[in-house]
RNA sequence: GGUUUGGUAGUUCAGUUGGUUAGAAUACCUGCCUGUCACGCAGGGGGUCGCGGGUUCGAGUCCCGUCCAGACCGCCA
């Protein structure tokens, strides 16, 4: 026997027990004349005695020698501390360790096994079987499971089924990359890993099943984000027989669930915005509205002033900063400095001290009055003490800077609190979007997504003002799950492709199965799948999702633990009938 | 593909205008220490300054290239 206990559950009841404990060394104290030592494993920490007065002179030699990280057993009694640790649940006692063997020596781990480690990012991922020792990941780890825990189980009793769908199937060049799998069997033909079950979900409304979840790995070759993995987990689900309004409901219950037993937090009826409000009032389509700061559109009150930049903009916006008054010269200098980097792209930006007096002073008071700067604090709800930042341009790219620049002043303010909720919908998505490089339109979600009944004609005349059955649920400024209510039929269906500048060939080749399957008895469904890695670390109060992941990998797609990717030996190769090509 | 920041002891970092033997903290090792729990005290070992080239009397420091890592933009139906 290994262990009569963990190194979490003594406590003073337990006193004058004789015990069997095993685990790491977390930490000696040698004080010569005394040693303790922290025994660490998943379950807490004890603390174990040896001293010159009750310990034999051979155990304490043999734990002089003991270091970090070696797996030990122990056999003592448990025995009540002469000074306690109020800190350690364990703090009341302590093992005086009559036994005591080395199950596994260890080397020093490269970094500090501590809450707080010494450790930088790489490392510890080069590590990773040491990071999860650490009560910061593990405990991330058991988060992650008890969300998990509770999806199933809530979906489950509201009637879902958990269905596996493959992960070799079919590439398809519409959205993201596809990983690629070579088929040996099929000499010259390749598998692809899927980027999401969607039409397999889709299949599995046609096949009866009616309600379906699953939580599975998804995988795009993309570069990635601090927030992106190349395999990533979903919470994949569908519906049959229902409409938008179901899917909402369904999937806010589910949320709300998770938020009242992960959180302790009771949100009542998640607020609903269309994409185009969204994009009006955040420059966003995943706002974060803990807090204001909200857009207010200035060009009636910018324009036709002489002020040139202003007059030839398609949209002129500003924000009011909170106390941004405060701010020095120098400070909004680099404000503008920041906001003029080529990844937020703006060429400058005007800016309004609202004084505590109640007057105002602009970086262009040349231009407009006192009168024009009491419309704009109006519009954007500036208060004395505020700063008004002005941006202008072209609609959508102004929308995205000011967006970039609402959400950094946020970060700087300190208004992002990751222990408040904020729920919301975002809800009319457009159906179509324009994509500069290829010169035509592709669609926002999916090409199985449905346009807003009546809507179809407008295809033809304006693609663009299409809005589709699409939703996204936003969390604090984080897009969680996304979903559409789909097309059913095999008409509308091939319509959306020949929209799409597919082929009747190309729609064939690639979704002909799908088509197929419309033609018997498609019931009306559709779903939403979420971002299990992303609502972990949210609901967990943290931005990097790594930290939820046991494995993960890094900013260019590599796991260093293992090392892979890696390369194949020309054997493997030869079997496959590839040949490399490398371009360096 | 692009922008940007970084790479110096096991680890996290400092290193001034280019100038003596490259430092700190922590970790590690040794000794001491009568209740420690971030133990304390004394001592010790530990460096290809990512790599290659250049400028210079002299480069951790400046220049060019390259590799690696992070953040962001593009991309992510």
């Amino acid at each position: 026997m290994f262990r009569s206990h963990t190194c979490g559950e003594l406590r003073n009841s337990h006193i004058n027990k004789e015990v069997t404990l095993s685990g790491w060394v977390q930490k000696t104290r040698d004080k010569g004349f005394m040693i303790w030592i922290d025994l660490r494993d998943r379950y807490g920490i004890t603390q174990l005695i040896f001293d010159e007065e009750r310990s034999s002179q051979s155990i304490m030699e043999q734990a002089k020698s003991l270091g970090r990280e070696f797996v030990i057993q122990v056999t003592g009694t448990v025995i009540k501390r002469t000074s306690k640790n109020p800190n350690l649940p364990t703090g009341d006692i302590e093992i005086l360790v009559t036994e005591l063997i080395v199950l596994n020596e260890a080397l020093t781990p490269p970094f500090t096994i501590e809450d707080d480690t010494d450790g930088g990012e790489e490392l510890r991922m080069k590590y990773r079987y040491l990071d999860i020792r650490r009560n910061p990941v593990k405990n991330n780890l058991i988060f992650r499971h008890k969300v998990i825990q509770h999806v199933r189980n809530y979906l489950s009793n509201e009637g879902f089924i958990e269905v596996e769908t493959p992960y070799l199937i079919k590439s398809t060049p519409e959205g993201a990359r596809d990983f690629i799998v070579p088929s040996r069997m099929n000499e010259g033909q390749f598998y692809a890993l899927p980027q999401s079950p969607q039409t397999f979900k889709q299949l599995l409304m046609i096949g009866g099943l009616d309600k379906y979840f699953q939580i599975v790995k998804c995988f795009r070759d993309e570069d990635l984000r601090a927030d992106r993995q190349p395999e990533f987990t979903q919470i994949d689900c569908e519906m049959a027989f229902v409409e938008q309004e179901d899917i909402l409901n369904a999937f806010e219950g589910l949320t709300r669930h998770l938020l009242k037993e992960v959180n302790g937090v009771e949100i009542d009826k998640f607020p609903r915005m269309t994409y185009d409000e969204a994009m009006q009032r955040y420059g966003n389509d995943k706002p974060d509205i803990r807090f204001g700061m909200e857009f207010g559109e200035l060009n009636p009150f910018t324009q036709h002033k002489d002020f040139n930049v202003f007059n030839q903009a398609e949209l002129v916006v500003g924000i009011a900063v909170p106390g941004g008054n405060s701010y020095s010269r120098k400070e909004i200098d680099k404000l503008i400095d920041w906001i003029k980097r080529p990844q937020v792209g703006a060429l400058g930006m005007i800016y309004v001290r609202c004084k505590e007096d109640g007057t105002y002073k602009s970086s262009i008071d040349k231009f407009y009055d006192q009168e024009d700067l009491v419309k704009w604090a109006e519009k954007t709800r500036a208060k004395s003490g505020d700063l008004i930042c002005v941006l202008s341009g072209e609609k959508n790219k102004v929308r995205a800077q000011l967006s970039a620049l609402r959400m950094e002043l946020a970060e700087r303010l300190d208004l992002r609190n990751p222990k408040e909720f904020a729920p919301l919908w975002v809800v009319d998505f457009p159906l179509l979007e324009w994509d500069e490089d290829t010169e035509r339109y592709h669609a926002m979600h999916h090409p199985f997504t449905s346009p807003k009944p009546g809507q179809i004609e407008l295809l033809k005349t304006s693609p663009g003002d299409v809005k589709a059955n699409a939703y996204d649920l936003v969390l604090n400024g984080n897009e969680i799950g996304g979903g559409s209510i789909r097309i059913h039929d095999k008409e509308t269906q091939a319509l959306m492709f020949d929209y799409l500048g597919f082929t009747k060939e190309e729609a064939k080749a690639q979704f002909g199965f799908l088509m197929n399957a419309f033609e018997y008895g498609a019931p009306p469904h559709g779903g939403l799948a979420f971002g299990l890695d992303r609502l972990v670390a949210i609901l967990g109060g943290q931005e990097t999702i790594r930290d939820f992941i046991a494995f993960p990998k890094n900013n260019s797609g590599r796991d260093i633990m293992i090392d892979a990717p890696s390369q194949i030996d020309n054997t493997q190769l030869e079997e496959l009938s590839l040949r490399l090509n490398l371009k360096s």
